[in-house]
DNA sequence: TCTGGGGTCCTAGGACCC
DNA sequence: TCTGGGGTCCTAGGACCC
């Protein structure tokens, strides 16, 4: 039997922080999002305080205030750069990794012998190299190696559940909300049939599940009975799309400032298009605005020419904000998002091209290696600009300690 | 009185995840 | 007054076709 594991970082974010700050440990921290809106990661001090999981910030300032909780700004550059690392780690460990995201990989092992020694020192090895704390948790499936590493982290940091008694037990006292791909709709669905438990779930009639939450559920059920139905996705799925928005700083009220917003955020698309190799068909614009105190949302989409050239999207992105722009709107966040992607090498070029196509490639390319030697904004197309009229609040940010050579940290030996 | 059936493709919206 | 950002997948319903 094939055993996953999943490794799961604690804390991600405070944990990237501690790293570089290390007298932040034992104390309260959160980590908060764009604009310093709400709270995206939380050390174990500010969980015991009551902050929740995205609490508004506002929310619990007095609650900051009196406890001395260290707030910081989200920098994601260095989370990226420090996911890279503990992959790097455990590339070294197991053949196939995915990672699932920012802060989890699934993995095997090359054979199933000594699961959880290996884990332990698997784990060990993550810390020593980039400071992070783990858990790991090892199953039959891959939905309950994640169930394994929740536990884990209150348990040690390495918990198998390879064990089927163990296993129905931790079911039983596991809420149905705590598994993963269930949430709140999916729970008041399964209500009637009196599921309260994991373990409740995975005792309901096949046909029941099915009709209650779609084929996805059912698969959900099989893998909780340690029937694996998921697989180890070892490179990445096709991205279907790419997104980049943001909440404003303040209320935004002029079409000058979205279509510059606008034309920032189509620049950093095509750049991130360029960086996957991809060419978009098709272009949406979206804006955020409230309602009788409601937020509400609306957008349109543009079918192109499939490209990844940033002036062609700066201008499409704009002509969409101009079409959708309604005077005396409180705008409080604007987006764009690229679809009806395709790789860039086999995308069709347009028909009647007079080599300005290449042209422009060439210019982004250049663009794009001249930003990364520089640091990101370095250089900036006519269409983007920066502006304070919608930029976001960030007020305590950290250093780019590991990316960014004017970031790098001194350190001095004592003696 | 009667109102097919099955298939595909597309889109919007719901639900979820981190 | 102040509530993130970036994704995925599934489903239901409409349009269209034979």
């Amino acid at each position: 039997m094939p055993a996953f594991a999943l490794v799961d970082c604690n804390n991600f974010f405070v944990s990237c922080e501690r790293a570089f700050r290390p007298e932040l440990e034992g104390r309260p921290v959160v980590v908060l999002s764009n604009n310093d809106g709400c709270v995206i990661s939380r050390s174990e001090e500010a969980k015991a305080l009551g902050v929740g999981m995205a609490a508004p910030f506002f929310e619990i300032r007095a609650l900051v205030a009196e406890h001395g909780i260290v707030s910081l700004s989200a920098n994601h550059e260095l989370y990226v750069d420090m996911s890279r690392r503990v992959s790097a780690v455990l590339s070294r460990h197991a053949p196939v990794v995915e990672n699932y995201s920012v802060d989890e990989s699934f993995l095997t092992f090359p054979d199933d012998t000594l699961l959880e020694e290996r884990a332990r020192a698997l784990r060990a090895e993550v810390r020593r190299w980039t400071g992070l704390p783990v858990a790991v948790g090892l199953a039959p499936t891959k939905a309950l190696a994640k169930l394994g590493s929740d536990k884990a982290k209150k348990l040690g940091g390495v918990l198998s559940l390879l064990d089927p008694v163990l296993r129905e037990q931790l079911l039983d006292e596991t809420p149905v909300t705590h598994i993963w791909g269930i949430a709140k709709r999916s729970a008041l669905r399964l209500a009637p049939y009196g599921v309260r438990t994991a373990g409740d779930f995975t005792r309901m009639r096949d046909a029941q599940i099915q009709s209650a939450l779609g084929i996805g559920g059912l698969k959900l059920a099989h893998e909780l009975r340690g029937i694996s139905c998921l697989t180890l996705a070892d490179a990445p799925a096709a991205r279907q799309s790419v997104t980049v928005s943001r909440s404003f700083g303040k209320p935004v009220y002029s079409l000058d400032a979205l279509q510059s917003a606008l034309g920032t955020f189509a620049a950093r698309a095509a750049e991130r298009a360029r960086r996957h190799g991809l060419r978009a068909g098709e272009l949406g614009v979206h804006f955020g605005w409230r309602e009788d105190d409601r937020p509400v949302m609306d957008g349109e989409s543009v079918r192109l020419s499939p490209t990844n050239d940033s002036p062609t999207l700066i201008r499409a992105a704009k002509a969409l904000a101009d079409k959708l722009f309604v005077e005396g709107r409180a705008y409080k966040k604007a987006g764009i998002v690229l679809g009806g992607l395709e790789a860039a090498d086999t995308a069709q070029s347009e028909f009647f091209d007079d080599g300005s196509v290449e042209k422009s490639a060439r210019l982004s390319k250049t663009v794009d290696r001249l930003n990364a030697a520089l640091g990101a904004g370095a250089l900036r197309y006519g269409g983007e600009k920066s502006s304070t009229a919608w930029g976001s609040r960030c007020e305590s940010r950290s250093p780019c300690w590991t990316t960014r050579w004017e970031d790098l940290k001194a350190v001095r030996a004592a003696v």
